[in-house]
RNA sequence: GGGACCGUAGUCUAGCUUGGUCAUGAUGCUAGCCUGGGGUGCUAGAGGUCGCCGGUUCAAGUCCGGCCGGUCCCA
């Protein structure tokens, strides 16, 4: 029947408009009157809750501590690291009025909170013994977008968490980076099922400010690389003008070692499009706000009430185990519309019960990502949906990791790298160090340096621009 | 940063070139029936400042300008 309730083009055919369409039609979000500013609904705001949950847990197991921050920042502040400043007043918007009164320090809307956090810190940090400071900030931040705004992945306001943390030795600090930095690739890869590659961002591509920047990247299937969550070591960048200072044990008067990091809602935007398919949705069970439907089929009366009483049951069973179980029992629909519905919403699984089941003392499952169907026995559901469960979780990040590795490619020569970069590859190429090759590269192919790798592999063949030899192997790609 | 396109009930859409009973159709929604293992069918009903503001005109969804919002492509 009509195609416009569902998605009406291939996701390899059409990525851009797939993905706009996946987002509204999935019910994650929808635009808000103001230009680049969208509005999470349940179902999509759920999905963070997940996300944010499991980041949260690791980070108090790890002694961090949750605050907040209030969202305007006056300029007086934000401008104190010099160049902090000058890379985000581009995008910065600025409060210039309280009522018809005009503000005379303007306010920003925190693009990011480290001016803000810090001029506390330094208040708060007096002695060693104040240290180290490990707070998180679960907030929103806000840098106008003035083109090409899409949903989850580049908005003009979005949700994440950033971490300030102050140190009394360089080693603690950068040992933080570290540990920040496991947490996010754990998250990303166990709970969304998406591989990544971790390393340090070239000095050209770092945060601004930081001493370095330590990232994690995924490439999409469209072929860009995204950016999936930076741990930046600030050293003592920020605690100079913000005096963040204590007395070390020696009685001297010590700059405080600093790290700061953050995971946004962009990881629901690399959720959609990694496992995604031409159906709509595909989640991974473990950020699933619903794990599995069960869709009662039945024709005459007595039929509906026996399916609908075991539907609740089998709910009932799995709920006690903690699964996240919904009966579709909405009479309006066929069970072919519910199949298409819930196939759009990327739920894992869908068990299907109907009479031919009851007298067979069975039900049917069938994977979203995979489609397949098979036959459980009321008998083992328990079992059999975990193991289901885990099989659909294992098996996406297998998929996803297929994704990654024939998009990951070794390239030493330029024209092979130019001919590469147009296939939407993630190239691994040497590179001497300088950031002329570097803006060269941008400018000729469009293509970034993503990441360093940690666990680079050494070509030592010479720079793939200038020819000279290099110093790294460098993961290049065009980026979101 | 450069370019192309779009905005008409909840959604998709006809009409715009050539201004004048043109607000079209579908889907969705509500009620009642029918049906139900892959987007079911019938009957009746509700739903619109044609994105906003201004201009041209006797007359604007239609022509012109500005604004707001959205999409795509390239850097």
């Amino acid at each position: 029947m009509s195609k416009e309730i569902g998605i009406t083009v291939k996701k390899n055919e059409d990525f851009s408009e797939w993905y706009t369409q996946v987002v509204i039609k999935a019910q994650l979000t929808d635009y808000a009157p103001v230009k680049g500013l969208i509005v999470l609904r349940p179902y999509g705001y759920s999905i963070w809750e997940f996300l944010k949950s499991s980041v949260d847990q690791k980070l108090k197991a790890t002694g961090h501590e949750n605050g907040f921050l209030p969202v305007l920042i006056p300029e007086s502040l934000l401008s104190k690291e010099t160049t902090h400043f000058a890379g985000f007043t581009p995008e910065v918007f600025w409060v210039t009025h309280s009522g018809d009164a005009e503000i005379g320090d303007r306010l920003a809307l925190r693009p990011t909170s480290e001016t803000l956090a810090y001029s506390m810190y330094s208040k708060w940090i007096k002695s060693w013994r104040d240290l180290p400071l490990k707070i998180n900030f679960w907030n929103s931040a806000l840098r106008a977008e003035i083109k090409s705004t899409k949903p989850f992945l580049r908005t003009s306001e979005f949700l994440w968490q950033e971490g300030h943390t102050a140190h009394t030795t360089p080693e603690e600090a950068e040992s933080e980076v570290m540990t920040i930095l496991d947490i996010y690739r754990k998250t990303v890869e166990e709970e969304l099922a998406i591989p990544v590659i971790v390393g340090k961002k070239s000095e050209k591509e770092k945060f601004v400010g930081a001493v370095y920047t330590t990232t994690m990247e995924s490439i999409m299937p469209d072929g860009k690389a995204l950016q999936m969550g930076t741990s930046h070591f600030l050293g003592q960048n920020f605690s100079k003008p913000f005096d963040v200072k204590f007395l070390d044990k020696q009685n001297i008067e010590t700059f405080a070692w600093q790290t700061s990091w953050g995971v946004s809602w962009r990881l629901i935007g690399a959720l959609i499009m990694v496992h995604g398919d031409d159906k709509g949705l595909v989640l991974p069970p473990r950020v699933a706000p619903i794990q599995a439907v069960i869709i009662p089929i039945y024709s005459s009366q007595p039929d509906k009430e026996a399916v609908l009483r075991k539907a609740n049951e089998i709910k009932e069973v799995l709920a006690k185990c903690g699964f996240r179980i919904h009966v579709d029992s909405r009479d309006e629909f066929t069970p072919g519309y519910k199949f298409n519905d819930w196939e759009m919403k990327g739920v894992p699984l869908r068990i299907e019960i109907g009479p031919k089941d009851l007298a067979k003392n069975k039900m049917v499952l069938v994977r979203r990502d995979s489609l397949k169907k098979s036959d459980l026995s009321f008998e083992t559901v328990e079992e059999g949906v975990a193991h289901m469960f885990d099989g659909i979780q294992e098996d996406l990040f297998e998929k996803a990791k297929k994704l990654l590795s024939e998009r990951t490619k070794n390239v030493a020569d330029l024209s092979q790298f130019k001919k590469e970069i147009e296939t939407g590859m993630f190239l691994s190429s040497p590179w001497c160090g300088d950031q002329k090759c570097e803006e060269k590269i941008k400018e000729d192919t469009g293509a970034d340096i993503r990441v360093i790798p940690f666990d680079v592999k050494r070509s030592n063949a010479p720079c793939i621009v200038c020819g000279k030899p290099s110093k790294t192997d460098a993961m290049f790609a065009r980026g979101y």
